[in-house]
RNA sequence: GGGCUCGUGGUCUAGCUGGUUAUGACGUCGCCUUGACAUGGCGGAGGUCAGGAGUUCGAAUCUCCUCGAGCCCA
């Protein structure tokens, strides 16, 4: 029987050969020796994504990290997927581009390099406040670029982009204007949220809630009692709302009530949406104080009265308090109030307060002119469902998010280190002047268009100062990557997949989603697959504060790349947040080890003398390593098809320590010490299997798998082709079960006589129907004589115990079937020897199911002085003397 | 307040398209230096699968409720 993987053509190729190799393979795996080795010789030309090719293409639209200068282990946990992806798909033939890209433009930036220089941002004319930013994020990326390399991650260098270049932000205004031109980017006087710390405007996505204590203050205003949080913006205030159901205030709306302190009349409002049950059930109306103000600002066309400038002081409105922050103005206004008796009380109040994502400021709602741009849920949603989403319960926060959207994305700051909006403002007729794409990149406050304005023929402009939100820059990223030159859409587009967490859902997934169906009509990925967060080994988010910060530094230091890696693997399952777990690296580590030592016996093995590896393979041990070998690589398969890393690898773990080390080799031994006819096919059936497991292990391990398979001598394994499942013979799989429990119960046996392994014992005779012959492995991993019984002659039958079979007995008995149990548990010995094919239940005759039960016979032995083991319903009988 | 995810031996974790004795790792206890491996091998102890109710012949797995944790959003 000729039992091949079907990927193995070369063995018939080189028969006979004899493995040459180094005597001296450490008795320990060295990553610290290999990992930087391998590393130095691998070309970064092997990882690149080919534009020609006829290969089916593969394109990751990998994160760009922000440059922080530390590549943090959330990140290095996020490119241990895309690497295990990458790495598997170019072994299934795809043509991979796994691209690095940097997020450069932001805020934290800004803050380091005043920090750094001890400036401000004003201190400097803007480009070269630029610059010094553009200097620090290269540094950075330098720095990042440096770890990335250390665990072994196989990016395609050729695809780099970072997005505060001008080949990459050409396409971020050429995005822009496309945009603009077909209606999705307008500008307009809206509220939107505003930092008055960064002094910029920012989106929904970009605020976060936060829980505070703040006061609820009772006032009479005019004669009405209104509780308020946020007393400061008494100036801002332009209505006074009521429900138009509270009999406390009937009559009360369309009157107008005069502003404490300020003196400003006001009107009176009825609103379904004023709470009657919140504070006295009147509330006061500013521009702005919350979202639902705006709300009523809208609807009821109320005035505008900004009491807050974008620097956080209070404005002109504000009378006397002017200049003050909101803070002390609250303070002074409560102190005024307490004075001329207009504060009624005060009570204490849980709230959630909306705050600025980088740097926790509470946010002000201002009107202000802005850039937006116009959502159109549906079409978001019906791009999002297209794509297929692991794990799938992700997709519904995408969902939720598409649906609850209120208002449009604002995309103007009002900051330096960003792309520039590329729009000039016609000086004389005021309208918008555009560069022509060909100009692109421009920065409108330094660059001048190259016509006159379209509208008056005036060449005089000034430039649009406000730039762009970091996301309309990352946002294209897939547009990028896939090679958009800001115009048509490339061949190569939509990417296949989008590897990222889910912390960044509602920005980076839904900006992109909707730039892509903006600029494209369609999905930008074919998959999305979404990671968890990294959690410190206390349970909590790494931070600081808490010192539970781990580099992936101190992890490959310790422990090298690849035990990291399978950490990433094993530690989780996909999508769920993971513990950082010093036991898992250790437990990869010691797999490592394992595995190398278990290579190391094999390839002193395969060396020690020549083997044919063209060897049938008819044992039945060497059949069933094989079937088993061929299972795993379904399932490994499998598991890598559907991202399921710890499954994968979990498999492979499995394998190589139980089915391979503790049970095949330890059967196998003596044919291999011995000139055995039967040595050949050892070999063989180990070499297949040691190069399957390097193939599978390459994209989890690729500095180890390297390093094993290099001993194979038939190049990189990282060049190799992912293995096929052979076939599975369930014959062997069954047999060999039973031949490994055999030997191991018979082992077990040994050990409890007090009898080294390796001793010789007494004849050992199995009864079996199943296996007629093993080849002798049995009795060498024994050292003892083995015979293969097919009678029973000196055996008394005594029937034991009943097996059920639930998978057979519940669907096809359902309500009858413990009455069934019960009818044949009570059968006495002489009818379970033969059991009869119907039974009688309730007075009916019901058939027995085939397969429903097994009876585990015992068996009495005559005469000779044997001791019994019973396995399943073999029986081995042990000659006590040698 | 709404949505989502989760609760499995001391710790972390797999299983969750229902099928007999629940996976693995770390830890722990005992034995073993057997010609790849003591970073090993063999064996043991340790779980009412958060709690309750239901569906079912059968529930860690499905449904509902309660409690607890986390995330996202109001």
């Amino acid at each position: 029987m000729l039992f091949l993987p079907s990927n193995t053509i070369f063995y018939a190729r080189t028969n006979m050969r004899k493995m040459s190799l180094p005597q001296d393979l450490p008795k320990n795996y060295q990553f610290a020796e290999v990992e930087p080795r391998w590393q130095g010789i691998w070309q970064d030309a092997d990882h690149e994504f080919d534009r020609g090719s006829a290969l089916p293409q593969f394109i990751i639209d990998t994160p760009p990290p922000y440059p922080t200068g530390q590549f943090h282990i959330g990140n290095a946990f996020n490119w241990c997927y895309i690497d295990f992806i990458a790495r598997y798909k170019r072994m299934r033939g795809y043509n991979v581009m796994f691209p690095q890209g940097w997020d450069c433009h932001g805020l934290p930036t800004e803050v380091k390099v005043e920090e750094i220089h001890g400036i401000t941002k004003n201190d400097l004319p803007r480009e070269e406040f630029r610059e010094l930013c553009r200097e620090l994020t290269l540094k950075n990326i330098e720095k990042m670029r440096l770890t990335l390399h250390r665990l072994g991650f196989s990016v395609d260098w050729s695809n780099e982009y970072i997005t505060m270049l001008p080949e990459y932000y050409r396409k971020t205004q050429a995005s822009f204007l496309t945009m603009l031109k077909s209606g999705y980017i307008y500008q307009s006087d809206h509220p939107v949220n505003f930092c008055t710390r960064c002094e910029t405007a920012i989106a929904f996505a970009e605020v976060s809630y936060e829980p505070r204590e703040t006061r609820l203050n009772y006032l009479d205003f005019d004669g009405i009692e209104i509780a308020t949080t946020r007393p400061e913006l008494l100036a801002a205030c332009v209505a006074v709302a009521v429900h138009p159901a509270d009999e406390r205030y009937t009559g009360l709306s369309g009157r107008r009530l005069r502003v404490p302190i300020f003196g400003h009349e006001v009107p009176v409002i009825s609103d379904d949406a004023v709470d009657p049950a919140f504070g006295s059930g009147a509330v006061m109306i500013c521009t702005f104080g919350d979202k639902q103000d705006v709300f009523w600002w809208k609807q009821h066309n109320l005035d505008l009265r900004k009491a807050i400038d974008r620097q956080g002081r209070m404005t002109a409105v504000a009378g006397k308090y002017q200049d003050r922050k909101p803070g002390e103005c609250r303070e002074a206004i409560l102190r005024d109030m307490r004075e001329t008796g207009i504060l009624l009380r005060e009570e204490p109040l849980e709230q959630r307060v909306g705050t600025c994502w980088r740097c926790k400021t509470p946010i002000e709602i201002m009107s202000e002119r802005q850039w937006f741009v116009r959502i159109v849920p549906d079409e978001i949603l019906r791009a999002a469902k297209e794509i297929s989403w692991t794990p799938q319960h992700m997709f519904l926060r995408m969902e939720n998010w598409i649906r609850q959207m209120e208002w449009d994305w604002c995309i103007s700051r009002q900051r330096i280190f960003a792309t520039p909006i590329p729009v000039w403002f016609c000086a004389r007729c005021k309208e918008m002047v555009l560069p022509d794409p060909a100009d692109l990149p421009i920065d409108p406050m330094k660059d001048k268009p190259h016509h006159p304005c379209p509208h008056c023929g005036s060449d005089e402009v000034t430039g649009e100062e406000d730039v762009l939100d970091t996301w309309m820059d990352s946002s294209i990223s897939v547009l990028n990557v896939t090679g958009w030159d800001g115009a048509t859409v490339p061949a190569t587009f939509p990417a296949q997949i989008r590897p990222q967490g889910h912390d960044i859902i509602r920005t980076w997934a839904f900006y992109t989603i909707l730039r892509s169906v903006a600029l494209t009509g369609s999905r930008p990925w074919d998959a999305i697959l979404i990671n968890g967060m990294v959690l410190g080994e206390d349970g909590f988010k790494m931070s600081k504060s808490r010192g539970n910060i781990i580099s992936p530094e101190d992890i490959t230091v310790t422990y090298g790349a690849d035990a990291f890696r399978q950490w990433a693997a094993a530690g989780a399952a996909t999508g769920s947040d993971i513990m950082f777990n010093w036991n898992d690296v250790i437990a990869a580590s010691r797999f490592q080890t394992k595995l190398w030592n278990i290579a190391r016996f094999i390839l002193l093995q395969l060396g020690r003398k020549d083997f044919d590896h063209a060897a049938p393979l008819t044992s039945l041990a060497d059949r069933w390593l094989l079937s088993k070998l061929a299972e795993t690589t379904a399932e490994v398969t499998d598991a890598m098809e559907h991202f399921q890393f710890d499954r994968g690898l979990k498999a492979l773990r499995e394998f190589s320590w139980n089915i391979l080390a503790d049970n095949y080799i330890e059967l196998v031994k003596g044919r291999l010490y011995a000139d055995d006819p039967a040595r050949d096919a050892a070999c063989r059936a180990l070499w297949v299997t040691l190069d399957s497991l390097c193939r599978m292990m390459a994209p989890y391990a690729p500095h180890f798998a390297e390093e094993i398979s290099s001993h194979l001598k038939e190049g990189s394994v990282h060049r190799k082709r992912w293995p096929e499942p052979g076939v599975r013979d369930q014959e062997a799989i069954v047999n060999g079960d039973l031949l490994v429990r055999l030997v191991s119960e018979v082992r077990h046996h040994k050990h409890e006589q007090g009898l080294a392994l390796n001793a010789p014992m007494g004849k050992v005779s199995v009864f079996t129907t199943r296996i007629n012959d093993d080849n002798g492995d049995m009795a060498r991993a024994l050292n003892a004589p083995v015979e293969w019984r097919n009678d029973t002659g000196a055996l008394e039958k005594r029937p034991g115990e009943v097996q059920f079979n639930m998978a057979v007995i519940g669907p096809a008995l359902r309500k009858d079937a413990n009455a069934f149990m019960d009818a044949i548990r009570g059968f006495p010995p002489e009818v379970l020897a033969d059991p009869p094919s119907t039974v009688r239940i309730d007075g009916r005759e019901i058939a027995v199911p085939p397969g429903s039960f097994a009876v585990q016979n015992t068996y009495m032995v005559g005469g000779e002085s044997v001791d019994l083991i019973t396995v399943d319903d073999v029986i081995v009988t042990v000659r006590k003397r040698p």
